[in-house]
DNA sequence: CCCTGTGAAGTGTTTCACAGCA
DNA sequence: TGCTGTGAAACACTTCACAGGG
C-alpha cells in the first residue's frame, strides 16, 4: 500500500478513520457497477462480497458516514453512490498534473480510469526539451521550466510524479512551491514535504518484495530446506554476540 | 497502499508483523544507498530519517528480526542489508510474468528497478495475436494461449496483471491454475483467489480518491463554503428519517 | 423476521520511556 | 555516555454479537 501522513493526530470528532477512507473508493466502484446494472438496493453482505471485504467492516465503515441504510432491506445504491462521492470530494473537478513523461507517465496519461471520477489530466510536464509540444494522450507535453505557471494557471492541487528517482525530490519541491498540496509519487524515493502536504506512494518494487517475503514463507513450510547458496554473505564488523531468531550466517536458505 | 490477505491468523511465534514486513523494503533501499556510499554503520535515528519513519518504529521493527545492532554505535550497514535481503527472500531469484502488455505492462517491463533485487522479467504475455513475437524491453511477447506452459516452464510463482479490468479475473484464474501463488494486480478489480494465494493491488484511481478526500478537507477548513453545485444530487427512494453527520442533500459543498 | 447500526471485546500497531550494554 | 532493545501504555482497527427498527 501507499502511505503518507500529515494528518491531524486524530482527535476523532466527525473524523473518518483512515482505514475507512481507503476503502470508500472500493465501495464506490462496486456500487457504480451495481448502478450501471440498475440494481436499486444492496445488502451489506452482497456489497461487501463485491468489494472484497467482510460485511461487519462495511457496516462499521458506513456508520461513520451516517445512517444511510434501511433495516431489513439494505442500502439504496444511487443514494450511497452520491454520499460516498461527496464524502471523497468527487463531486468536484480535480485537475491533475503528471510530471515525468516516460513510459510510466505516458501510460498513466493514457489510463482511462483517470477521468472516470472527477479527475482530469490538466497538464503533462517533462524536463526533456525535445518532448515539448509532443502530444501524449492528446495533450501537448510542456517543459519543466514553466512548471510554476502551469500549476497555477490550471489550479492544480494534485500532482503525480513519474520522474526518475533522482529528480523526484526537486520536482516535488517545485510542485509544492507552486501550490500543489497532494502528491502521488511513483518514484522509488522518500519525499520530504512541509506540514500540510499529503504524499502517497506507489512502489512496484516494494510490492514485489512483500510478495516475495510471503512466497518464501510458503516454500519454507512445504520444503524445510532447499539449498541454493546464491553467494557468500558478508561477514560482520564485530563478530560479537548476536541472537538472530535462526541461523545468522547460513550457507543455505533458512529452514 | 495495496492489500491482500490469506495469511496465518498471526499465531505470533517467530512471526514478523505485516506492518513491519511492509517497511523492510524501505529500510533496505535506504541501507543500499548508504552501502553504495561506503558508510559502515548507521544509527536508528539516521536510518529512520532516510527511510521516512521514526526511530522508535525502526528499532521495534528490527527487534523482530533479532538483535542486529550495537548499543552505543548503531547498525552495521552491510550486515543489515544482508539480513533484510534474506528475510525478504531476495537472496534468491524470482522469475516474474507480466500479463497484459499495453501501455502499463510495457512501462513495467521497461522499469529498471525490477531487476534491482532478485526479480527478473521471465515472460511477457498478451491476448493480442498481433503482438506475439514483438519484442518489448528486449523480450518477445507470447500469446495467452501458452500461458500455462510459459508459467511452468519458467517456474514463475509471481504474476503481474496489467490487463483491462474485464480480463483480470480470468487471467488470475489461469495464472493460479498454472501454479502462480502471488499476484500483483494493477487492474481496478477485486480478484478472488483460493486460500494460499496472495494478492496485492496497485490502484491509481483509489490513491487519487484518497488524496482528493484529504484535499477536500484542507479546502473546507480554509474556506467554510465555496459554492459550486456540480449537478443535482439524486433523491432517495425513501425520504425517511436519516441522520447524516452534516446536511444530507446539499445544494452546495458541505461546510 | 431480516438486515442495519453499534457498543464491547479482541487484535494489531505505534509510541513512550527507560533499562542495559558497548 | 550514547544508542539499542523492549516492556508497557496508548492508539487504531477489526470482529463479535446483538439490540432494535422496518
Amino acid at each position: 500500500m501507499a502511505t503518507g501522513r500529515t494528518h491531524r493526530p486524530a482527535t476523532r470528532s466527525r473524523g473518518i478513520p483512515e482505514a475507512t477512507v481507503a476503502r470508500l473508493p472500493l465501495y464506490l466502484r462496486a456500487l457504480t457497477a451495481l448502478s450501471e446494472r440498475s440494481v436499486p438496493t444492496v445488502s451489506s453482505e452482497e456489497l461487501a462480497t463485491a468489494a472484497g471485504v467482510n460485511s461487519a467492516k462495511l457496516r462499521k465503515d458506513f456508520s461513520y458516514l451516517g445512517s444511510y441504510g434501511t433495516r431489513g432491506v439494505g442500502y439504496d445504491v444511487e443514494y450511497l453512490v452520491y454520499q460516498i462521492s461527496r464524502e471523497l470530494g468527487l463531486t468536484q473537478d480535480w485537475p491533475v498534473a503528471i510530471v515525468g513523461i516516460g513510459n510510466l507517465g505516458a501510460a498513466l496519461a493514457n489510463y482511462g480510469g483517470f477521468a472516470s471520477r472527477g479527475f482530469r489530466v490538466a497538464a503533462l510536464i517533462d524536463a526533456d526539451p525535445a518532448m515539448a509540444g509532443t502530444p501524449v494522450a492528446g495533450i501537448a507535453v510542456q517543459h519543466t521550466d514553466d512548471l510554476d505557471r502551469i500549476i497555477s494557471d490550471n489550479g492544480v492541487s494534485i500532482g503525480v510524479i513519474t520522474t526518475p528517482p533522482g529528480a523526484a525530490q526537486q520536482v516535488c519541491d517545485r510542485l509544492v512551491a507552486a501550490g500543489v498540496t497532494s502528491i502521488l509519487n511513483f518514484a522509488p524515493t522518500v519525499l520530504s514535504v512541509p506540514e500540510g502536504v499529503d504524499v502517497r506512494k506507489v512502489d512496484l518494487s516494494i510490492e514485489l518484495q512483500i510478495l516475495a517475503f510471503h512466497e518464501q514463507r510458503k516454500a519454507g513450510e512445504d520444503a524445510p530446506a532447499e539449498g541454493e547458496d546464491p553467494e557468500a554473505p558478508p561477514m560482520r564488523a564485530t563478530p560479537a554476540s548476536r541472537k538472530g531468531p535462526d541461523g545468522d550466517m547460513p550457507a543455505v536458505m533458512p529452514a
